[in-house]
DNA sequence: GCAAGCATGATTTTCGAAAATCTTGGAATT
DNA sequence: AATTCCAAGATTTTCGAAAATCATGCTTGC
């Protein structure tokens, strides 16, 4: 299946190195948990692979203790999984987590969506709209200026925007943890861009935008769920289906 | 107010040693995290309280990584907030949060009923019968037999048991973080067992498992509703006055 | 008198070594 | 041949010291 083509085969590439460092006053721990969050979110391991700290140590150039603060952390929020006095390893992905974190999601986020579009103001709006302009220009980038990691940043800030403005600081940690874990699963689509998903994603975001910024709570609702529930759909067919190009 | 109470004044009490220690084959990491999870949540520190690291390493007699890699974990879960350089602190307690947290709560738990209602088996069944005999048990011992923390733990038990048949491994972790962060504000309902609720809240809980059980979903999620908005109310209205004992 | 700069002690953060535990592979036994 | 036991190496976990940073109060200069 596709999804084996991650990992292993991409772990010599270069790691994260914790953009957004104010360098100063960033301790090496968030520094290891900014670059381990990014490399697993983004597939540099392989699912259920161990993370060997010898490993991590001349990957990430640090110590034993900052790392297993990183991974401390990354165990509550499920990326990673430890297993006492045998070490780490990343989380695994199937397609019952897939499901569960889609409907959960959906439900998650409708809420959160319901209760934005009854508090936000002009600068909740205007920064829908800003963030809907830069993705679209991301999206439109193809050959040298195609980015899919920058894509990928601009997806999650458009979809944070609509949010934002719901006011509940639970909601919207839900919505980060499942954003990251479901993002897990979408890098195959970002990486293989000829998945034929038979879908014009911006086209999708632009009327969810529309919808909300319009106030029209039960219409932007429903272009969520269905832009999620096509999404998942998508993967799930990949998930199960081996590499298209070649069918043995 | 009444929750000023709490905190330092009983720091010096025995500190949690960890209860369900499988003792052997359990780190000292998750024997920290355990007992700093337990301290946390029942008020064994003040909210905003600083942690340092020196009090720890005394209090559970044990050097700094295992601690360290507790508090990573209990920041990622929001019970400890840490600053770069300055350490970490308790979380602090707001009216905001604990409407925030309730009024999500009520949404997290409702779909989760509904699903449990929905796939429930007589296992399922079977537990929340038994978790609200041994809750009700409890509730009705006095005296030297009073134990509020044994109380807590069944009430605990009793609400998972009706959400555990739901089938959504999200939902339950979103339904303990914020069992978690709301048990903090209940605290002083418990201790001080004279706050008058005008409640019968074991009735309730009976009511709430009759529904349930009796796969009435819509009723049962009303009294699931009812039950947590209560306690906010009661809770809120202790958090505005001063204790009741001796007003000034 | 007051603010800025600085020394000092307190505290956090990080490292490398030591201790504890797991894993692997081979030898001994049945 | 299969199983158990054991040793050696690999790995995780924990500790205590060193490094880095913060907080406090004092001195200095204006």
């Amino acid at each position: 299946m596709i999804f084996e083509n991650l990992g292993i085969a991409k772990q010599s590439e270069e790691s994260h190195t914790g953009q957004d460092n104010e360098s100063t006053s960033m301790t090496l721990a968030e520094k290891a948990y900014e670059s381990l969050r990014h490399d697993i979110i983004r597939g540099a391991f392989q699912a259920e692979q161990p993370l060997r700290l010898a490993d991590l140590k001349t990957r990430y150039d640090m110590g034993f203790s900052p790392l297993r603060e990183a991974l401390n952390r990354l165990q509550a929020e499920r990326l990673v999984v430890a297993e006492a006095l045998r070490g780490f390893k990343v989380a695994g992905l199937s397609v019952a987590e897939l499901q569960d974190a889609t409907r959960t999601r959906i439900m998650i986020e409708s809420q959160a969506l319901q209760m934005a579009i009854a508090r936000g103001d002009d600068a909740w709006g205007a920064k829908i709209v800003g963030a809907l302009y830069a993705l679209k220009a991301q999206a439109a980038r193809s050959g040298a200026d195609k980015d899919v990691w920058e894509l990928e940043a601009r997806h999650h800030a458009f979809h944070r925007a609509l949010l934002e403005a719901c006011g509940s600081d639970w909601l919207l940690e839900f919505f980060e943890r499942l954003y990251a874990a479901t993002e897990r699963y979408r890098i195959p689509i970002l990486i293989e861009s000829d998945v034929p998903t038979g879908r014009d994603i911006q086209a999708e975001h632009t009327a969810l935008a529309e919808a909300a910024i319009g106030r029209n709570a039960d219409l932007a609702v429903d272009l969520l769920r269905d832009h999620y529930t096509r999404t998942a759909d998508t993967i799930l067919g990949l998930m199960d289906a081996p590499k298209p190009k070649r069918r043995k």
